[in-house]
DNA sequence: GTCTATAATTCGATAGAC
DNA sequence: GTCTATCGAATTATAGAC
């Protein structure tokens, strides 16, 4: 059966996030994506350039996230763990992102861009140093994200969801909410 | 100047522990160690036999924990916080050995171990779910050393030492002593 | 649009002279 | 112990036929 060329692109960029997500930047191969998506290696390089923008490609995206200022403030690290939690889960790109970013510098500057323009925009109007907080959000968040789901270490790794919303969420809202204690 | 084997084979390791926790593994070549080294690839293998236990012997690690038990409770979280930024900070070994563990199944083992088995052990008498505890504690102090150290992502990576200690420690004092919020 | 063939590098590892 | 030379494999990327 013959596929369209975009039916191709959209298989390769499939293929591409999931072995990102597997083994990295440098281990994931033009090779190995073109043959998990049924293609030849050198459609891959027609279709996206090269390798950084084939990443590039793959690695779009958007935390989605909902508007922090409309949520009872009791509620907000509940709700952003869980948030985190569902969005790591659902799409194999924060997996990806995580595993390049520590070796590729084009990785680790989109990392930047989402775990701080994105939260500072969505924690603007609940402290006027939203940049901080929103990066202190990003060191748990991103930290249970390789506990969890790459480096597999421990019972962090093992529970439940909401077990995991359970211990985190006040540890968000405090670094959301409180009063800077630098000050 | 004419160096001894000894004195080779630890200018080889100090490169080693250099490289890898700048490039991470794949990306860290014997080639380049060898030159950091100011000595010959073929001394990297004679010595060390092969990469991976070039590695091994690279990112031997200890953490060095005090021990938590005798530390009055409300100075423990700021105690392993200020710890393990030092530890961070003194040293090239944390950052090659985090590096590695994303893309190196050897490396995360033993970032499991470290960051289970000896945090555990001083996290004993605490808590008796002292494996839960130390996973969560890791999930915090990783993540934090991901962002401040190899992502330099935001203002966490820019605050003096003291500003973490005072952001993150009631999170790990709340790990480690408070009641189980799931039971 | 698709694929074959291959160029140009780079890597880990080995053999062997000194 | 040290270094030269090199092998064999793997990689990204390109050229060009169909």
């Amino acid at each position: 059966m013959r596929r369209s060329g975009d039916q191709t692109k959209a298989a390769i960029l499939s293929a591409a996030r999931e072995r990102f997500a597997a083994d990295g930047y440098e281990r994931a191969t033009i090779r190995s994506i073109a043959a998990d998506a049924a293609t030849d290696p050198a459609l891959v390089m027609r279709h996206f350039g090269n390798k950084e923008k084939l990443f590039a490609a793959a690695a779009d995206f958007d935390l989605h996230l909902p508007d922090l200022s409309t949520l009872p403030r009791d509620k907000l690290g509940a709700a952003l763990v869980d948030h985190f939690l569902r969005r790591w889960e659902e799409d194999d790109t924060l997996q990806a992102l995580l595993r390049a970013a520590v070796t590729n510098e084009a990785a680790a500057e989109r990392m930047r861009q989402i775990f701080t323009s994105q939260l500072a925009v969505a924690a603007k109007g609940l402290a006027d140093d939203a940049e901080v907080r929103a990066s202190l959000v990003a060191s748990q968040t991103l930290g249970l994200g390789l506990c969890r789901y790459v480096l597999k270490l421990g019972p962090v790794a093992e529970m439940r969801r909401a077990a995991v919303v359970a211990w985190l969420a006040p540890t968000i809202e405090r670094y959301l909410t409180a009063p800077d204690p630098t000050a």
